[in-house]
RNA sequence: GCCCCUGUGGCGGAAUUGGUAGACGCGACAGAUUCAAAAUCUGUUGUCUUAGGGCGUGCUGGUUCGAGUCCGGCCAGGGGCACCA
């Protein structure tokens, strides 16, 4: 016998599933459909570990699907747009376009590597005007339905480049390329009205059955739907000279409002605004929450700071009672109105607040183990349910209620003309700004003009197509200083106008991928047909980091694309998974440099370097990362070994959510079972009977095992497919391969013939039961059992339910719940004669020890419990 | 600070609705084969033990005939975050 040599072998199969189109969806079918899709990479040079994870669980699932009967599609693209492929630009000199298809071309040749079922027919890549002619065409419809908003929004500005910075360009406040402390900047820019839907993407999230709790939760907090009240206090105009009458607050805790001790702003509220032209400590108080940043948690550990404003206002409930205004660190002008009233009692920032300034703390919640009478706060805020005190008209009652009446009374109070309060929802959740002032995106569609304003490219004009002709010598938007792309007339008075110079954001991109996969050559945006038999994708594979953003945009796009009459679904994605990432051991040398693994040699539980024998220090294990060097090439790997090796191994293991450790011993061992199983049909078709031999009318006893045996690994792996479970899939096949070894080498050649067919039976299902982990081993297996048939053509093998129905069973004895021994029983023994055999074990008449006989429980089929 | 998740042998991890804890793989050890090694194959491998068993799923208390699984409290590790009023 040969070694598998999978070099040589996969290739062949590659050729071949290429050549007969087995893996083109089908458009024409009476078949179920079946959309396994995994989120499509940014062609960033070169595949890494990660993509082959994510790619093999999809096409593990698309190959048992297909299997099973479905008509299944299973596409792949490029997410070709953002900002690498600028920086590449101006690090090389080569233009984005040219990079990122170089990218692709090499990704592309990289994934096929691996055997993976895909229709590349359909594949697409968002900078392709062909892709991205049919985004403009949906923001124009979006636009018409007002799904689209122009409105002032903040930009990181870098003053030395006069260019716009992503968050991730930010570093430290500074510029990442000048070094310049970056400011604030308000621009005009494009947003998609997601919060519209605000209350039916949370309200929905109940109807995702098929996706991870975890996402869910996420998304939910990340709407953050929350009920309260808005209500206007009154400024004391006698403190200060300024056009407000009222300062508008929310809260969702107007039961607390005698409790309330101050009020507090936002460093960027309109007031605090104002009040910092004349004010210079205010502006300096200002300026020092601005260079804090607000998007890192940390800052959630800094200190409460706050700076008085010198207004006051008066208390709606309690006359002559007034309340400083503090400008305060902690209050974001982003959510609610920009303003809270303090309760420190009950909300520990404020707590903090109100003991750094001295200020009154009054408990209007008392616990219900608590003593009114000495019950104080001090420094720990009381959050939980209690009955209301210190509060007149509210006390005695429940939070709940007391927030009612709070609102209805604040609702009835008349102020300035108008109620003191009203009931509110209030969302977290912020309209998704698009622009981007960058060159490799998606190019808006819209003209300014000076005389009719902000004006649609008309249909036919599309698509606006970037330029080529462009640098990237100088920093900022080559689109913007561009000699005659920006520069063209206005479709209406047709006047001089200039273009929009911002692109999308690529999220857009992949907002809409999977349907435009539906009908990727559609002259429409997308065929009606198409999406109506695909939509929704069946089953969507990526990685936890786009829980949030990617996904909700998408739900986001669906529900706007119904709107728009092109998909008549809101939910894109019906089975969600999220897969873990890819580690490995880091390595550094003494000077604290890191190494990449194959400079490493491990001794034991040291290590050295491969070339100098310098000691080596093995560090933790992280996620792959081309900075910390810890990265396997797949490329290496497949070269090596073969991609089946590289797909059972990233199977195998570790369940699909979690990270998974690469080890060297691991690949050795998915390469170990590569041969094993080669082994096993070798060895196995000598003894078995010929392919498509009728089966014998009578079977032995061993070879009703054999199948018995077979039966329930089907049965098995079929479940663990089933629920993506494929570390326990793998453990079947090497539990079946351990069973099919010892098998053999008990049969010799002269065998009984029903056990020469059983074992048949068992060798095709083998491999048809590893064929969607290891699909190019299962096609030369399956050739080598006389098949010129692809195996990747044939159904998944069916158990057969009679050959697993149980007729014994093995039922554990316990006395006083410990196992004292263990009887084999026909499955229906009513429980009367399972005790007296039970009784008549010897170990179990030992433990019972003449003791009196309290109660008997029988589970039947498992276990029987003596309590003595 | 808030929210979520996870704690099982030397390691990765199995264990349906509460019902034999440790499947399967790695590593280790022993043996076979070999001049020798690699590869391969066969065993053993939670722990203590007086060899009858005892103890074992982060700690601790509870519910139960019975808890890795359910409930309370704690500890540790990981992840997310936009201080969300």
């Amino acid at each position: 016998m040969e070694r598998y040599n999978a070099q040589e072998e996969e290739p062949i199969w590659q050729k071949k599933w290429l050549d007969k189109g087995i893996f083109k969806a089908e458009e024409n079918t009476n078949k179920s459909k079946y959309y396994v899709l995994e989120m499509f990479p940014y062609p960033s040079g070169k595949i890494h570990m990660g993509h082959v994870r994510n790619y093999t669980m999809g096409d593990v699932i698309a190959r048992y699907k297909r299997a099973s009967g479905f008509n299944v599609l299973h596409p792949m693209g490029w997410d070709a747009f953002g900002m690498p492929a600028e920086n590449a630009a101006m690090q090389r000199n080569t233009h984005p376009a040219i990079w990122t298809y170089e990218n692709i071309k090499n990704m592309r040749s990289q994934l096929k590597l691996l055997g993976l079922s895909i229709d590349w027919d359909r594949e697409i890549a968002t900078c392709d005007p062909k892709y991205y002619v049919h985004e403009q065409k949906l923001f124009l419809d979006f636009l018409k339905k007002d799904l689209v908003i122009r409105k002032n929004s903040k930009v990181n500005w870098d003053p030395v480049d006069k260019t716009v910075l992503a968050n991730e360009q930010v570093i430290d406040g500074l510029g990442w390329r000048s070094g310049a402390p970056v400011e604030t900047k308000e621009l005009t820019q494009w947003f998609f009205n997601i919060t519209k839907f605000a209350d039916d993407l949370l309200l929905k999230l109940d109807d995702l059955k098929r996706w991870p709790d975890k996402v869910k939760v996420m998304q939910d907090r990340w709407i953050g739907k929350s009920t309260g009240v808005k209500l206007h206090f009154e400024i004391n105009q006698k403190t200060q000279n300024i056009p407000n009458k009222t300062i508008e607050v929310f809260t969702t805790r107007p039961d607390t409002l005698f409790g309330a001790s101050f009020c507090a702003i936002a460093p960027d509220h309109p007031i605090a605004s104002i009040l910092s032209k004349e004010n210079p400590e205010i502006k300096k108080f200002i300026s020092t929450c601005q260079k804090q940043g607000t998007t890192l948690a940390n800052i959630s550990k800094a200190e409460k700071i706050g700076c008085k404003t010198g207004i006051t206002v008066n208390h709606p409930f309690i006359k002559d009672k007034e309340l400083d205004v503090y400008i305060a660190n902690f209050v974001l002008m982003e959510y609610g109105t920009g303003a809270v009233f303090g309760c420190p009692a009950h909300d520990q920032r404020d707590l903090d607040f109100a003991n750094k300034y001295q200020l009154e703390v009054i408990p209007v919640v008392l616990p219900s183990n608590q003593d009114p009478k000495n019950y104080k706060i001090v420094d720990e805020a009381f959050t939980g349910e209690g009955i209301i005190i210190n509060s007149d008209f509210l006390n005695n009652l429940n939070i709940e209620d007391a927030k009612n009446l709070a609102a209805d009374t604040l609702e009835k109070i008349q102020i300035n003309g108008r109620a003191q309060g009203e009931k509110t929802i209030t969302f977290r959740l912020r309209d998704w700004g698009i622009s981007r002032q960058r060159y490799w995106g998606c190019p808006i569609p819209i003209i300014h003009c000076k005389k009719c304003g902000v004006v649609e490219v008309p249909k036919k004009d599309l698509p606006v197509t970037l330029p080529d002709d462009v640098n990237f010598d100088v920093p900022g938007n080559p689109l913007d200083r561009h000699a005659t792309w920006k520069h063209t007339s206005c479709p209406k008075c047709h006047n001089p106008a200039e273009r929009e110079t911002d692109t999308f954001d690529t999220f857009v991109d992949s907002s809409w991928y999977y349907a435009r996969f539906c009908s990727p050559d559609s002259e429409e945006i997308l065929d009606a047909k198409a999406v109506d038999y695909w939509l929704p994708v069946d089953q969507y594979i990526g990685g936890v980091e786009h829980a949030i953003l990617h996904l909700l945009y998408s739900r986001f796009f669906m529900r706007s694309m119904k709107i728009t009459g092109h998909v008549k679904i809101e939910e894109p994605f019906d089975g969600l998974f999220t897969q873990g990432m890819v580690t490995h051991e880091t390595y550094k040398n003494k000077k604290g440099e890191w190494l990449f693994p194959e400079e490493v040699i491990i001794e034991g539980s040291s290590a050295k370097h491969i070339d100098t024998g310098e000691e080596v220090v093995i560090g933790p294990i992280e996620s792959m990362s081309k900075s910390k060097k810890n990265i396997i090439d797949p490329n290496a790997i497949v070269s090596m070994y073969g991609a089946d090796t590289a797909r059972w191994f990233i199977l195998s293991d570790t369940p699909p959510e979690r990270d998974i450790q690469w080890t060297d011993n691991g690949v050795e061992a998915a390469n170990k079972f590569i041969q094993k199983a080669w082994k096993i049909i070798y060895e196995g078709e000598r003894i078995s009977c010929q392919k498509e031999e009728k089966n014998p009318v009578d079977f032995t006893d061993e070879s009703l095992h054999i199948r018995k045996t077979t039966h329930k690994i089907i049965s098995d792996i079929t479940e663990a497919l089933d629920n993506l479970r494929f570390n326990r899939a793998v453990a079947y096949i090497y539990e079946f391969s351990n069973y099919l070894t010892t098998t053999l080498a008990d049969n010799p050649k002269n065998i009984d013939k029903s056990i020469a067919w059983a074992i048949r039976e068992s060798l095709e299902a083998y491999c048809k039961l590893f064929g969607p982990m290891a699909p190019h081993l299962a096609e030369s297996c399956w050739n080598h059992l006389g098949y010129t048939s692809l195996l990747a053509e044939q159904p998944w093998p069916t158990c057969d339910k009679n050959l697993i129905t149980k007729e014994t069973a093995i039922i554990i004895i316990q006395v006083n719940g410990k196992k004292r021994g263990e009887i084999e029983i026909l499955i229906d023994t009513k429980q009367k004669d399972v005790e007296q055999k039970a009784f008549n074990v010897e170990n179990v008449i030992k433990a019972i020890n003449d003791s009196a006989i309290k109660k008997v429980i029988y589970v039947p089929g498992k276990i029987l419990n003596v309590v003595v």
